[in-house]
RNA sequence: UGGGGCGUCGUCAAAUGGUUAAGACACAGGGUUUUGGUCCCUGCAUUGGGGGUUCGAAUCCUCCCGCCCCAGCCA
């Protein structure tokens, strides 16, 4: 094996889609499918099988289909159907004209269950719910078969005709395959496949009260679509020999199932039902709190779509439980930002300085480099004046040995503008720093000395003057502990500190302007968008991640 | 203790019996730098355990250990 190959390797759902495209399988087509039930929004998860279903299509010049699985009227709504679409356009995916429902098959599937029962591979069953329990056995036991196994094919067409008719309560039959009640694989032993639920449905409204069963609805849907690869997740594993039973029963198209590991992340949690916890709690302010691991909640924290994309090919498929570091994804987005993202001034933490002796009333526009890893970017100016702001660690009077900014007597530069050296400290009465007077050096303009004299400190800064307020959101990671599951009651892994509102920011004037969403680098303290409350009055923005930290991480190693 | 699946670096993840077990993230150290950012360099595992087959095993056989999933008229 050479180094190229081992560059190139795939995993393994790709290697058996190649496979079948070397063995002419389908006809050399691929095609698949994302099949979201539409009962909550879209998370990180998703977003991984979402990137395998349609990445592999995309990669072998196949087909995808955009399916809402949508077979309990009891737990969806169209509230999720919008979101799940926006959320997956948003991924930069585009199914085109093929959306579907599996609602839109439901008389296609009576009619399959027809043939089923004329076949005598399902019957009606009275059982109710308890009932089929006791009969179901164990893992380690056997089940016995439901007395009403044996009826008619007649009796069964009669009594199912009359279920869709509305003749029953809820609850009171199934239909049920007939299989075997002792299989080892629970799964096998006689599956319901449609129940009694006079629910109105969001899209078919009144017009059914019988609804299909995931296993028996979902191989189907499959088929009628002539899906070729039918991706899903490692817990239906053992589903497959019941998705493979309907299609030999019924002898129609029959496309593979192959499951995959679902993803988790340190510091968060992926359960749809957990999450909704946390909204419901209020515990974050709703399903798009920058907090949330849900891809509204990533995009409002100011994700890029191309961070996810890229994220989700790094972390690979295959089959074995996992949890991927938070850290990779931080580095997705890092990376993204640090190549796209402008950068701007913004001072989280203000500390006025006066430069002494710098004319009053004066004010000159300094040109900044809007992002050195983009020439095309190009430049700007930006005011400078006799008051502005620093960041307020940016000075220690008594400093840390390895501390290199501002600090008594010490000459730092302001970035892209003047060398400056500070020579006074302005206290209040308790005896905190209230202010710091400064001296420039008029011949360093744009932040070098013509004798060559080096500095070792460079920090950013506002113009008093011409900074605009603004409240600044910092969020960390929503848990303290990698895996939130794994104590005893989730919530109280919490992180108290996962949002820091600060209000007294000041950034320079351009960035009011930005549009919400839009990444930006505030220098040297992170990549930030505008959140959506902003409004004209009020500037908000939020943290998306910080630059990488080694100074804090110096004085943590210290400790 | 039924069935299914899975165990390779701190975390993901390659390897398809054949030279020193990829790569990325993380971590540690160093260099460059007008962002303590970026970038660059260096370091960082003998594959859950035992036996066996073989000239040769992470890959094959065998026994053991561990983890995950399944007893919805949810998906």
């Amino acid at each position: 094996m050479t180094s190229a190959d081992k560059e190139n390797s795939i995993d393994f759902i790709r290697e058996i889609v190649e496979r079948d495209l070397r063995e002419g399988k389908h006809g050399g087509r691929v095609h698949t499918r994302f099949p979201p039930e539409p009962n909550g929004y879209l998370h990180i998860g998703h977003a991984k099988a979402i990137c395998i279903d349609f990445g592999i299509a995309e990669e072998y010049g196949g087909l995808y289909n955009l399916r809402f699985d949508d077979t309990n009227p009891v737990k969806e709504d169209v509230e999720y159907v919008d979101s799940i679409m926006r959320d997956i356009k948003w991924l930069g995916f585009d199914w085109e004209d093929r959306l579907y429902y599996a609602s839109d098959y439901f008389d296609k599937m009576y009619d399959y269950a027809e043939q089923l029962i004329e076949k005598d591979a399902a019957y009606i069953c009275d059982l109710s719910t308890d009932e089929v329990r006791e009969y179901r056995g164990t893992l380690t036991e056997p089940g016995r078969n439901s007395p009403w196994r044996n009826r008619s094919v007649e009796d069964n067409l009669d009594l199912f005709r009359r279920m869709r008719s509305g003749e029953f309560p809820d609850g009171t039959r199934t239909l049920r395959a007939k299989i075997d009640m002792a299989s080892p694989n629970m799964n096998m032993r006689d599956p319901a496949i449609y129940r009694i639920l006079k629910k109105s449905h969001h899209r078919t409204g009144n017009r059914w009260c019988i609804y299909p069963m995931y296993d028996y609805a979902h191989c189907l849907e499959d088929s009628i679509e002539g899906i070729t690869h039918s991706c899903c997740s490692i817990e239906f594993e053992d589903h497959r020999p019941l998705y493979d039973w309907f299609l030999d029963q019924l002898d129609i198209f029959h496309p593979q199932q192959i499951e995959f590991a679902r993803l988790n992340l340190t510091y968060t949690i992926m359960s749809k039902r957990k999450l909704a916890m946390l909204v419901e709690n209020g515990l974050v302010s709703g399903w798009d709190d920058p907090r949330m691991p849900t891809l509204s909640g990533l995009r409002r924290r100011g994700y890029t779509p191309e961070s996810i994309r890229d994220f989700t090919g790094r972390i690979g498929v295959a089959k074995r439980d996992s949890t991927v570091d938070m850290a990779l994804l931080e580095y997705c987005i890092r990376d993204d930002l640090n190549r796209r993202a402008p950068r701007f001034m913004a001072v989280l933490d203000p500390l006025k300085i006066i430069i002494e002796n710098y004319p009053p009333g004066k004010c000159e526009e300094l040109e900044f480099i809007n992002n050195p890893e983009d020439e095309s970017a190009g430049s700007r100016m930006v005011q400078f004046s006799r008051e502005l702001y620093i960041e307020r660690d940016d000075f220690q009077e008594e400093p840390h040995k390895k501390f290199r900014r501002l600090v008594p007597g010490r000459e730092v530069r302001l970035r892209y503008a003047y060398l400056i050296t500070c020579v006074d400290v302005v206290k209040d009465e308790d005896g905190n720093v209230k202010e710091l007077i400064c001296t420039y050096d008029p011949e360093t303009r744009g932040g070098s000395a013509p004798d060559g004299r080096k500095v070792k400190g460079t920090i950013h800064w506002v113009s008093a003057e011409h900074a605009v307020p603004a409240e600044v959101r910092l969020y960390d990671r929503l848990f303290t502990v990698e895996n939130p599951l794994s104590s005893d009651n989730f919530i109280d892994t919490i992180n108290n500190e996962s949002l820091r509102v600060l209000n007294r920011c000041r950034i320079e004037p351009s960035a009011a302007d930005l549009v919400i969403g839009e990444p930006v680098q505030f220098e040297r303290k992170g990549y930030f968008c505008k959140d959506p409350d902003s409004t004209e009055k009020r500037l908000i923005f939020n943290r998306t991640i910080s630059l990488r930290d080694t100074w804090k991480k110096i004085l943590k190693n210290q400790k």
